[in-house]
DNA sequence: TTTTGAGTTGTTCGA
DNA sequence: GTCGAACAACTCAAA
């Protein structure tokens, strides 16, 4: 008889090093591991195609990692673990915490179902540096501005969930229940395959994420501070994806680049672990974040409603070529460097005046790295109705940020191609050059590459304007 | 994690 | 050789 199966559910924690509930169910006895696609999810945000891709690959590394024993089930965890668990007399349930709001939900309903039905059931940290609920102001309400809030963060120091673990060794796993389905019966993988350069790029699960931590302590990193802004150069960490599953722990990454000793480029580094941690947290005081406006004012605002130009994003054609190269890396490659994220998400939202939340979704559907905490931060920001306290209406110069972040056009020249020969001096302005200039690079406006869709003095005027109307409202 | 415009200073070039 | 227009390069403040 299984006098004592722990269940290790399985969620964005996709790991066995650093893994809190691993750790302990191993130590409490035998391990049953479970992975729930949840169904629930398709209500709550769905993951998008690239997402999916990764998880595909991601759960396939995992079972491997635990020796071919991850349970794999299709339906709502609130069903299939309190059935596991009656039908299996498992006496013990653990599981990472995760901090969507329809998650956490979810999970406080479980916990007590299952405590009713007399399973022990214990949740731990295991993707966050500091947990929202340890970091307030004095008077007990959140933070909404991250400085002071990584401030306050900072003075906690290192709390025991940030302790580094090893993987637990000889996992004892129990015999129990099978899974339902296979990893590849989930279906995650496209249809249609355009993965292929995503494969290239990408080396998925724990091991590849540990890869990229290597790579990045050995090369980005000293050049973190002034290069990470260059998406021509190596200089970022590309983590988010592994960090996004959990396939890394953050104060793994924390604590190896402390360790590396990089001084402001670490610092730097580790501030950016921390937005990471403060898109949770925000997300975690205020759960409408995801589809509200953080400032109420917002909701006046004038927005267009356009889908030609929401398509014209979309493919890369607006005609302003950092903004194209950037939507394209992120179709090819199910990424983008965080640089020229701030430049094509100010441009949908001041220059096209065209509502956050389609760009939100379609980074949803189109990132690896897809996460709901950052990624609605992030537009938040973006779109300045979110919680930062910027005193000035912030509109980025798709031109400006092309010369001023790629000054050899090696980026922008990569991922639109057409634009190759044509001098840098009128990369960023093809609509500016000489007609010689542009037949000599082989370029004819509206063939090869469309001319700009709006004009970014004239946008921005009009954003302005459009700023002006919410504000007197 | 910005941009713009105004103001200042310095340079060039032709009358 | 001198003057001033034109312009580049910079700083600063405001939004």
């Amino acid at each position: 008889m299984s006098c004592s199966i722990n269940l290790c559910w399985f969620r964005q924690d996709l790991r066995l090093e650093d893994n809190p509930a691993l750790t302990e169910a191993a130590r409490q006895g035998e391990v049953l591991p479970l992975y729930i696609y949840d169904e629930d999810n398709a209500r709550a945000g769905a993951p998008g195609a690239a997402s999916r891709w990764w998880l595909h690959h991601c759960l396939q590394k995992l079972h491997r990692a635990l020796g071919r024993n991850l349970r794999i089930f299709r339906g709502k965890a609130e069903e299939i673990i309190p059935k596991l668990c009656r039908d299996y007399h498992l006496s013990r349930v653990y599981w990472n915490r995760c901090y969507e709001p329809w998650r956490i939900k979810r999970d406080t309903r479980l916990k007590k179902e299952l405590r009713a039905l007399g399973v022990e059931v214990q949740s731990f940290n295991g993707s966050l540096l500091w947990e929202p609920w340890e970091v307030l102001k004095k008077d007990g309400t959140p933070y909404k501005i991250f400085t002071p809030f990584y401030k306050a963060a900072s003075t906690l120091g290192v709390s025991l969930h940030r302790r580094v673990l090893s993987s637990p060794q000889n996992i004892c796993f129990a015999e129990g229940p099978s899974g339902e389905i296979s990893v590849e019966e989930l279906g995650l993988m496209p249809k249609i395959c355009w993965y292929k350069t995503m494969e290239e790029i990408w080396t998925v699960g724990e091991e590849g994420a540990r890869k990229a931590l290597g790579l990045f302590l050995r090369k980005g990193l000293f050049c973190y501070k002034e290069g990470r802004d260059f998406p021509a150069l190596e200089c970022t960490s590309r983590l988010a994806p592994h960090l996004h599953f959990g396939e890394i722990a953050p104060w793994r990454v924390w604590s190896e680049v402390v360790l590396a000793k990089a001084g402001e480029d670490g610092e730097v580094l580790k501030s950016e672990l921390a937005w990471r941690d403060f898109a949770y947290y925000l997300l975690y005081h205020f759960p409408e974040m995801p589809e509200h406006n953080m400032k109420p004012k917002f909701d006046n605002f004038p927005w267009e409603n356009n889908q030609t130009w929401i398509e014209r994003w979309q493919q890369g054609r607006t005609g302003y070529p950092l903004v194209d190269a950037g939507m394209r890396e992120l179709w090819q490659t199910g990424f983008m460097h965080n640089r020229v994220r701030m430049v094509v998400g100010s441009f949908l939202v001041k220059n096209l005046l065209i509502h956050w939340r389609h760009g939100a979704s379609w980074f949803w559907d189109c990132l690896v790295d897809a996460d709901m905490a950052s990624n609605s931060a992030s537009w938040q920001w973006v779109a300045e109705c979110g919680s930062d306290g910027a005193p000035y209406f912030r509109i980025f110069n798709p031109v400006t940020q092309g010369e001023r972040y790629d000054p050899r056009g090696e980026y922008t020249r990569r991922f639109v191609p057409e634009l190759a020969r044509i001098p840098q001096k009128y990369l960023f302005c093809p609509w500016e050059a000489p007609s010689e200039v542009l037949s000599q690079g082989g370029v004819t406006l509206g063939k090869e590459y469309p001319w700009p869709m709006v004009d970014v003095k004239e946008s921005r005027k009009k954003a302005l304007e459009a700023y002006e109307i919410m504000t007197q409202n």
